[in-house]
DNA sequence: AATACGGGGTT
DNA sequence: AACCCAGTATT
């Protein structure tokens, strides 16, 4: 009772001014949510802004194509929450007529609305109390209460969950759930918290046995797999290059690449040009080939490292599937793509 | 229960 | 280079 009323002071005192806290409207929530799922607001604020310019309803989205949707989203990653905003409000406004629903429950059935986000809709548009569950409460809740459980472990997902559950302030679990989050991002962080200042420290058992840094405790995820990514950004005397859209699973689906060469093991120029001699777009035509990063550069995912050159192929024309190079800021890309494109400046 | 999925940040 | 951050879907 003093954890909730404590937090619910500290958060009317020290919340931030975001623009997603000036309505409750499900739409605006709904999207605020999907662009900050590991993401931090300081990242996904100017996302948050330009979607709301460009597709001020639901309507407006589900009108959309995905490629500009995806575009807007480009540098944000995790892009199947793009996908899956534009796919649902498609879905919104032809099952629903443009009204989202209304608890829990029927939130939770909607593509790329999880536990989190159902809850978080669920609470801030319609007052009902199911507790949120993010890394910031995590963390939270696992420090004061001295929880060692992992929370990224089936048990501990559980645990939290129901944990959050018997706290929220059934009679307000909007502010509940935002004050706890709230608290977790500006005076629970992650690194050097300080607890000097915080109004929970007496009763923060994690404070108090001195385990801060080791709470909340995570299990190590898998090393990164090496990969070896080729880009052949082709250049016509006409001034076109080729864009290839990525189909089926993996990494960046539905974005826009040049064409690809992956290799199991990193090769120099010889033995590259030896190889993307066979290449179909070439043909046996003469090209010119040029490495343009002489270092390789390591774009780092999550569970992959993609060692990266991008190859000049300078040749006298391109066939039909060509772009003009003045088109290439249409296509939505990987920031990787898209910071060799700003780079090269055709 | 484990893994894929981005990109940004710090040490 | 190694580490941290952290929701959802799929397998």
């Amino acid at each position: 009772m003093i954890f909730s009323k404590t937090l619910k002071h500290w958060y009317s005192i020290n919340k931030r001014m975001l623009p997603w806290r000036q309505t409750q409207d499900p739409y605006f929530i709904w999207l605020s949510e999907i662009i900050l799922q590991q993401t931090q607001v300081k990242q996904g604020l100017p996302y948050y802004q330009a979607f709301v310019a460009q597709y001020p309803t639901v309507f407006d989205l589900a009108k959309a194509d995905e490629s500009e949707v995806l575009k807007l989203w480009q540098g944000l990653g995790y892009y199947s929450r793009a996908r899956n905003l534009h796919a649902t409000s498609k879905y919104i406004v032809s099952a629903f007529n443009g009204e989202f629903p209304n608890n829990y429950k029927a939130l939770l059935k909607l593509k790329g609305v999880g536990d989190y986000t159902a809850s978080a809709i669920a609470s801030i548009c319609f007052n009902e109390a199911t507790a949120v569950v993010d890394g910031n409460v995590y963390r939270v809740l696992s420090r004061y209460f001295g929880i060692d459980t992992p929370i990224n472990s089936s048990k501990g997902v559980k645990e939290f969950k129901a944990l959050a559950q018997e706290l929220i302030d059934k009679e307000d679990p909007a502010n509940f759930n935002q004050a706890i989050m709230e608290f977790g991002a500006v005076q629970c962080t992650p690194k050097n918290p300080d607890c000097r200042i915080c109004p929970l420290n007496k009763g923060c058992i994690a404070f108090n046995k001195n385990r801060i840094a080791e709470l909340p405790v995570k299990i190590k995820s898998a090393k990164a797999k090496k990969k070896h990514f080729n880009f052949l950004v082709f250049v016509s005397k006409d001034q076109k290059t080729v864009l290839e859209k990525r189909e089926g699973k993996g990494i960046w689906q539905n974005l826009y690449q040049f064409p690809l060469v992956e290799t199991d093991k990193n090769l120099d120029y010889n033995q590259f040009k030896t190889l993307v001699k066979n290449h179909t777009l070439l043909e046996g035509m003469p090209f010119e080939l040029l490495l343009y990063n002489k270092d390789v550069m390591v774009h780092k995912l999550s569970h992959q490292h993609l060692h990266t050159k991008f190859w000049i192929v300078n040749v006298e024309r391109l066939n039909g599937n060509a772009i003009s190079v003045d088109k290439i800021h249409d296509f939505p890309v990987p920031i990787i793509i898209g910071n060799f494109i700003e780079a090269f400046n055709f």
